[in-house]
DNA sequence: CAGAATTTGTTGCCATACCAAACAAAGCCT
DNA sequence: AGGCTTTGTTTGGTATGGCAACAAATTCTG
């Protein structure tokens, strides 16, 4: 197993110098140009939106995310709810507090690891779980109309390039490498 | 039974009926595909950043927009605040607590109508809000370092289509229409 | 002009979210 | 075994956001 020490550098170009990237500048900046501006605009609509036709079964815009991925079964303990939701640990437990309190998940005390609290669906939370993907995938190809096939995989592939020049951010999924380098 | 009539149509008819807009759908909808996660993370990157690098500032994510927005004018009332920042009013007024606790603004009580609350900054919050649009230039520029000017354009336009396809939401910001409303 | 409708700012209540601390249970190291 | 470290969960404190209720001031209307 080669330990990398070493920062990886994707690019052999100075760290400084971003090869002339400024579409940004202090003076004269206007957030409405802004790309973070436009995104959290278009966040804000999804949001709304989803939360709006998810009303009847009574989620909320922070509770469908936990519940479809134990739906789905991407995690099923409050650490892994929490790190696949990019939640804060003690987030996830109140959070799960209010979804057991709606009877929609109920937590069980593992036997393996005991310091483990597994969370399980109830027959309501299964139910209510079910709709989900459908709201999702109206509202954002609602929001995609007028957009083409070749469109919307650039689309994405912007996005997936912005999110690859985030400086290291949050290990978003433990890489599965056992015994790796684990620096402070 | 003569099935020769059977059109193309797909049995699951599209409840939005958007001329074959279907990018996602419910069956195997995979949310690391989807433009809000993708967008969502990009956003969390963006903002970590941003708060990350006006921490010496003592800025928080949620203060630097109402500051900047004193800061070049747009907005000087809790109400126009809060329509600025697309916040409630209520959370604008505790925000405003908080800048005003820590000597960034104060608050000035209108003589010409006496329920306006005029807010203003004090040296130190023009202090603070003269670092504001650096940071977000940077960090913005770093997030799309890779990015042609076209691309960026593209991108952009991506970002109005998807905001112009939300269903009629807030009246964000009052359109500059000659001989519109008279704002403040 | 008087009463209704609207606007503005504040406050209470609740849901969220982060951080840090407290604990418990497992693992590791000597 | 005993101690230090790591991981998982919960709880306390604080910041933030939405909604509803209110009071004061202003505007609109009949």
């Amino acid at each position: 197993m080669p330990r990398s020490t070493d920062l990886p550098t994707p690019q052999s170009t100075d760290p400084a110098g971003e090869a002339g990237v400024t579409f940004y500048r202090a003076e004269g900046y206007r957030p409405e140009d802004s790309i973070g501006y436009l995104m959290r605009r278009v966040l804000s609509g999804l949001a709304h939106e989803i939360e709006r036709q998810l009303e009847p079964s009574d989620l909320t815009n922070a509770q469908w995310l936990p519940l479809l991925r134990l739906f789905v079964g991407e995690g099923s303990t409050v650490a892994e709810l929490a790190r696949g939701c990019e939640l804060d640990a003690g987030a996830m437990t109140r959070l799960l507090d209010r979804l057991e309190a709606k009877g929609l998940c109920r937590r069980l005390r593992s036997v393996a690891d005991r310091r483990v609290v597994n969370i399980e669906l109830t027959e309501e939370g299964r139910v209510a779980a079910l709709g989900i993907p459908a709201v999702l995938s109206g509202v954002q190809n609602a929001c995609l109309a007028g957009f083409s096939a070749q469109e919307f995989e650039t689309l994405k592939g912007f996005l997936r390039r912005m999110i690859a020049n985030a400086p290291a951010k949050l290990p978003t999924a433990t890489p599965l490498i056992p015994g790796g380098p684990h620096e402070a």
